[in-house]
DNA sequence: TGGGGATTT
C-alpha cells in the first residue's frame, strides 16, 4: 500500500508498464516519489535499457520494504495501560482512515503504546512511524521505554532525534522527534517521504511548530492519500483537530488519574485586611488551611513568575511549617536545584513553580495544588511593535492542567486562589502560539517551502491580516524579501540557518563585515536560553560572578568575554571541573553546553555556505588577543566643519561604507571590530535602537520609549545612542534588556533602506564654494541627523543653480577666477555710487532683474565655483562676455522712472547677505 | 528601576 496519485497517464496500453506501476505501490515511501518520475518518463517515451534499470530498482526498494515487515518484532502492549483496551479499534480506524484524532489524558499510555499500535496495523513498512514531542527530553526519553519494551537496543528498530543528537537507523520502524526536527525535514524532503505513519502528540499545546505542521500535514495528506497521520491531544478540543482534518475519527481514551477534588478559594471568602488574590499571603492562608487538614502531602503552587516565587518562598519560611520544605522551581533554576524537586525526601514539600510544571516537568508526589489562576504570557502586539510580558488569568483549559497534576499518586485537592464565576468567565483555551508571536519566521518558511499565499494557507486558526502584513513588513526590513514579496538571495540563505531570522540576518551581515567570528558566537547566546543563574539566595553573589565578564559598552562584548573563559575553561578542565567552573560563576551546564553545541552546528552551516570565518589565519589570532576598543565619542564626526567632506560624498543617499575591516590588534583594530560587530547586529534588528533623553530614557523609533534594564552592564552609564537586542514590555514598563552603545551613523548605515531624509536652509557658501544645504535624517521617527550639511547640487540641481546665480553671481559672493565676476562688482560698485549721488533709491535694477540677466547664458548645472571656473576657462569669448554688466544692465532705464514700480520692500542690499528665500521654504526631499 | 516556557535545516 503506496501514494496512488492519480495521474492522467495515458493508463498505457504496455502491460509491462502497467505491472511496473503495480508494483510501485509497493515501494518504500522514500523511493516512490522519484521511481514515480522515472516511470512517468517511461511511459511518455519508451527506452528498454532505462526501463531495466527502473524495474530493478523497484525490485529494490520492494525488497527493502519486505526486509522492514520481517524485521518487525512481536508487538505486546502494556496490558495496565487504559489505552490498551481500546487497541483494537485504533487499529482498525487506522486502518480504515487516513487521519485519526486521538484524546487521551496523562496516565492513557498514548504516547508510548500508539507507535506499537501502528506497528500492529501494518504501518512502519513502507516508511519509518515517525512521532513528535514537543520537548527533547520527552522524545528521548518515551523513545527509550519504547524500545525497551519492543525488546530493541535504543536506536535500532526505535530511535530518536532532537538537536545535536541523531540516532536513528536505516532499520528504525519508530523515529521519535521533536515537532521542530520533523518541521526542519519538511525544507529538505517536502513529501516527508521517510515516513509512512506521522503521530503528532500533544497537539493541544498548539505551539507555533505544531500549528504550523498541522497546516502543512492537511496539505500533505491530500497528495500522499498513502500517509497516515494521528494527532494526539488532552481530552479537550479534539473536535477542532478532527474538524480540520475533514472530519477524522477521534477516539477518546481515559486517563490513569485518580479523581481531584476542586476547592474555590478568592480572597473574598476569607475576609483578611488588604489580602490581594494569588498573593504570597493568600498562598499562605490556603496553605494553612492545608496543613490543618492533612499535614504531609505535598503541595505544588503555581505562580506567575520568579519574583512571585520568591515573595512567597520567603512569606513562607517564615512560617515555620513543621516537617516541610519550601523549594521553588522555574526554568532558570539550577541544575541541582531543579534535582531537589525530583528526589523527594522524607519532608513534605512546598513547591513553588512557574508554568514549567505544568506542561515541561513533572512533579512527583502532589496531593494537593493551589492555582494563583496566572501566569505571565509573552504576547507580539502588532500596534507597538513590542513583545509584551505580562500576568494574565489563565485559561480553563490551562486551569485544568494544573489540576490534574495533583492526580497522579492518589485523590487530590486543587485549590482555586478564584471563584467559580471567575473561571467560567474566562477564555476556554489558551491562545495558540501562532495568534501571540511576530510571524516573521514563519513567513520566511512559507516561502521557502513556496507553500503559496500566506492567507491561505490551511492554519487551525488564521492569524490576523495585520500580524500577517507586519511579518512581511519585518522581513522587508531585514532585506529577506523585495517589493513582490519574493525571497531575495539574503532571504534564501536566512532560510538555510536554523535560527531566528533577525539573529540569522546578523549572521549575514557579520559576514560580510567580517566579523563572522564574534557574531557566531553572539548570536548562539541570543538563541539559547539565558545560562545565567539568579539564586534567591545568592543574588548579589550571582550578580558578582557575571560581572567579571562585563563590558561597560557593550552586553555583547560581555557575551564574547565569557565565551571566552568558557572556552578556556572548556579546553583546561574536566568534565566534572568545568562543571565546577559553570557553579561558581552561576552558569548553567547545561545551557552553556546548548551554547558551545549550537554554536557547532552554525559553524557547520555557514561553512558550507562558503563563508570565511575571518579574513585569514593571520588576522584570527590578533582578533582573538584584540581586546575590544569602545566607540570613539560622538564628538564632531557628524557635525561641523571637519564632517563636511565626509558628507559631501555621500550624495547618493547610501551613506558612506566604511573601510575592509582591518582587525590587527592596535586599538583602531579593535574600534574597527567593535564597529563591524554592533553594525552586524543593527543588520538584524535596525529599529530596536534609541537615543537617551534627558531624564535618561530611551526614544526609539515609532515614538516608543524605553528604559536601560538595571541588569544591563550599561545601566551605569547608560550611553547617548544605544542599541537594544530584546526591547521588553514587561507589565507596562519596557526595557531594553541586552544593549550596546553604538555610532548613530552605524545605525543610518545600516537602516539605510528604512531612512528618511529632508533637506532644508539650501544655500550658497562662499566657503565651500557650493550650494549647501542642512539635510534631517529619521529613522521610523527617530531623528538620527538633526542638521548636516551636505552639498545640495544632486538634490534639485535646477534649484541649485538659481541659487547659485542669485547669491553667488548676483551678489558677487564668490571667490572665482572668472574675471567677468570682479567686473560686474565693479559695475555694481559704480552704478551704486551713481545712486548715492542721485540721493534716490530704486535706480538699481531687482535683483531678480539681474539673476535673469544670467538665466540661459551659462549651462544649468553649474552651481559651484569651481564649475563655474572649469566652464569659464574653455567658454568661447562671446559666451564670457554675455556675462559682463554693463551700466545700463544694472541701473534702472533712466533717473526719471518710476521708483514705485520697485518697492524698497524688495531691494536688496547686495553687499550684506540675508536671510533669503530659499531659507524661508522649506524643501521636502524625502528620498 | 528586575526576565512564562519550549523548539530548529
Amino acid at each position: 500500500m503506496n501514494d496512488t496519485h492519480p495521474t492522467a497517464d495515458n493508463a498505457t496500453a504496455d502491460p509491462g508498464l502497467r505491472e511496473l506501476r503495480r508494483q510501485l505501490d509497493t515501494v518504500s515511501s522514500r523511493d516512490f516519489g522519484r521511481l514515480l518520475g522515472r516511470w512517468r518518463g517511461l511511459s511518455r517515451r519508451a527506452d528498454e535499457g532505462k526501463l531495466a534499470a527502473l524495474r530493478a530498482d523497484i525490485e529494490r526498494s520492494v525488497a527493502r520494504r519486505r526486509a522492514r515487515a520481517a524485521a518487525k518484532p512481536p508487538i505486546r502492549l502494556d496490558e495496565s495501560l487504559p489505552i490498551s483496551a481500546r487497541g483494537e479499534d485504533i487499529v482498525r480506524l487506522i486502518r480504515e482512515h487516513q487521519v485519526v484524532v486521538i484524546a487521551g489524558e496523562t496516565g492513557s499510555g498514548k504516547t508510548t503504546q500508539l507507535p506499537k499500535l501502528c506497528l500492529a496495523a501494518g504501518r512502519g513498512e513502507a516508511g519509518m512511524i515517525g512521532c513528535t514531542q514537543p520537548r527533547r527530553l520527552a522524545a528521548r526519553s518515551v523513545a527509550r521505554r519504547v524500545a525497551e519494551e519492543l525488546g530493541t537496543p535504543l536506536g535500532d528498530l526505535v530511535g530518536f532525534q532532537v538537536r545535536f543528537n541523531d540516532q536513528v537507523s536505516e532499520r528504525s520502524l519508530v523515529k521519535f522527534m521533536t515537532d521542530g526536527i520533523l518541521l526542519a525535514e519538511t525544507q529538505g524532503d517536502p513529501w516527508l517521504s521517510a515516513y509512512d505513519t506521522l503521530i503528532i502528540d500533544e497537539a493541544h499545546e498548539r505551539s507555533l511548530n505544531i500549528d504550523f505542521l498541522l497546516g502543512y500535514l492537511k496539505r500533505l495528506a491530500l497528495k500522499r492519500p498513502g500517509l497516515k497521520i494521528i494527532v494526539t491531544s488532552a481530552t479537550i478540543d479534539t473536535a477542532r483537530f478532527a474538524e480540520h482534518f475533514g472530519g477524522a475519527p477521534v477516539v477518546e481514551v481515559e486517563g490513569r488519574a485518580y479523581p481531584v477534588e476542586l476547592r474555590w478559594r478568592p480572597v473574598d471568602a476569607r475576609p483578611r485586611d488588604g489580602m490581594q488574590q494569588g498573593s504570597a499571603e493568600h498562598i499562605a492562608a490556603v496553605l494553612d488551611e492545608i496543613s490543618h487538614d492533612d499535614p504531609r502531602g505535598d503541595v505544588l503552587v503555581f505562580l506567575p513568575g520568579e519574583r512571585e516565587i520568591r515573595d512567597a518562598h520567603q512569606l513562607l519560611s517564615r512560617r515555620q511549617y513543621r516537617e516541610t520544605e519550601i523549594m521553588p522551581l522555574y526554568a532558570r533554576l539550577s541544575a541541582g536545584d531543579q534535582d531537589r524537586v525530583f528526589k523527594p525526601g522524607v519532608k513534605r514539600r512546598v513547591v513553588l513553580a512557574t508554568n514549567v510544571a505544568e506542561t515541561s516537568l513533572t512533579v512527583p508526589r502532589i496531593r494537593y495544588v493551589i492555582d494563583t489562576g496566572t501566569a505571565r504570557v509573552k504576547r507580539y502586539s502588532q500596534r507597538s511593535q513590542l513583545e509584551r510580558l505580562h500576568v494574565e488569568p489563565i485559561s480553563q483549559a490551562a486551569a485544568d492542567q494544573r489540576k490534574g497534576r495533583c492526580g497522579r499518586v492518589g485523590p487530590g485537592v486543587c485549590y482555586r486562589l478564584y471563584d467559580e464565576a471567575d473561571f467560567s468567565g474566562r477564555a476556554a483555551f489558551t491562545d495558540p502560539e501562532l495568534l501571540r508571536s511576530s510571524l516573521a519566521n514563519v513567513i520566511l518558511r512559507m516561502l521557502a517551502l513556496k507553500l503559496g499565499e500566506v492567507d491561505e494557507f490551511p492554519f487551525l486558526e488564521a492569524p490576523d491580516p495585520r500580524v500577517v502584513a507586519d511579518g512581511f513588513r519585518r522581513l522587508t526590513e531585514i532585506s529577506a524579501i523585495d517589493d513582490a514579496r519574493k525571497l531575495t538571495p539574503i532571504g534564501h540563505t536566512l532560510a538555510r540557518l536554523p535560527i531566528d531570522v533577525q539573529l540569522a540576518r546578523m549572521l549575514v551581515e557579520g559576514e560580510k563585515l567580517q566579523a563572522m567570528r564574534e557574531l557566531l558566537t553572539i548570536v548562539s547566546f541570543l538563541s539559547i536560553q539565558d545560562p545565567r543563574e539568579r539564586p534567591g539566595d545568592a543574588r548579589q553573589q550571582a550578580d558578582a560572578a557575571h560581572a567579571a565578564f562585563a563590558d561597560p559598552k557593550s552586553d555583547f562584548v560581555g557575551v564574547l568575554n565569557l565565551w571566552r573563559a568558557y572556552h578556556d575553561a572548556h579546553e583546561e578542565l574536566t568534565q566534572s571541573k568545568l562543571r565546577d567552573w559553570c557553579s561558581r560563576h552561576f552558569l548553567s551546564f547545561m545551557r552553556m553546553r546548548e551554547w558551545r553545541e549550537l554554536h557547532r552546528q552554525l559553524l557547520l552551516v555557514v561553512q558550507e555556505l562558503g563563508w570565511k570565518l575571518d579574513v585569514s589565519s593571520a588576522a584570527q589570532n590578533e582578533a582573538q588577543n584584540a581586546r575590544f576598543a569602545p566607540p570613539p565619542a560622538s564628538r564632531g564626526r557628524l557635525g561641523g566643519g571637519e564632517a563636511f567632506c565626509d558628507v559631501a560624498q555621500n550624495q547618493k543617499r547610501t551613506p558612506p561604507q566604511p573601510s575592509p575591516a582591518s582587525r590587527g590588534g592596535s586599538e583602531s583594530g579593535a574600534g574597527q571590530l567593535y564597529e563591524s560587530v554592533h553594525r552586524a547586529l543593527l543588520a538584524g534588528l535596525p529599529t530596536q535602537v534609541g537615543r537617551k533623553d534627558e531624564k535618561g530614557a530611551y526614544l526609539g523609533t515609532r515614538e516608543r520609549k524605553f528604559q536601560m534594564f538595571p541588569g544591563s552592564a550599561l545601566a551605569k552609564a547608560p550611553p547617548n545612542w544605544v542599541f537594544s537586542a530584546q526591547i521588553l514590555d514587561v507589565g507596562g514598563r519596557v526595557w531594553g534588556m541586552m544593549n550596546a552603545r553604538v555610532e548613530p551613523l552605524w545605525i543610518e548605515q545600516q537602516a539605510a533602506h528604512l531612512l528618511r531624509t529632508s533637506c532644508r536652509d539650501a544655500h550658497w557658501s562662499k566657503k565651500r564654494g557650493c550650494v549647501v544645504a542642512y539635510e534631517q535624517v529619521s529613522l521610523f521617527g527617530l531623528v538620527l541627523v538633526e542638521k548636516r550639511p551636505v552639498t545640495f547640487q544632486q538634490q534639485d540641481p535646477a534649484l541649485a543653480h538659481a541659487i547659485f546665480l542669485r547669491e553667488a553671481l548676483v551678489r558677487g559672493d564668490i571667490e572665482s577666477r572668472a574675471d567677468f565676476v570682479r567686473a560686474n562688482q565693479r559695475v555694481l560698485e559704480e552704478a551704486l555710487g551713481i545712486e548715492a549721488k542721485q540721493r534716490r533709491e530704486g535706480l538699481i535694477r531687482h535683483e531678480d532683474d539681474l539673476v535673469s540677466f544670467f538665466e540661459g547664458k551659462l549651462p544649468g548645472e553649474i552651481a559651484s565655483s569651481r564649475a563655474l571656473d572649469a566652464w569659464y576657462r574653455k567658454a568661447r569669448p562671446a559666451e564670457q562676455a554675455a556675462l559682463r554688466w554693463s551700466l545700463d544692465d544694472v541701473l534702472v532705464g533712466g533717473a526719471a522712472l518710476d521708483a514705485k514700480a520697485f518697492p524698497a520692500a524688495l531691494d536688496m542690499d547686495v553687499r550684506v547677505p540675508r536671510a533669503q528665500d530659499a531659507q524661508e521654504r522649506p524643501l521636502d526631499m524625502d528620498v
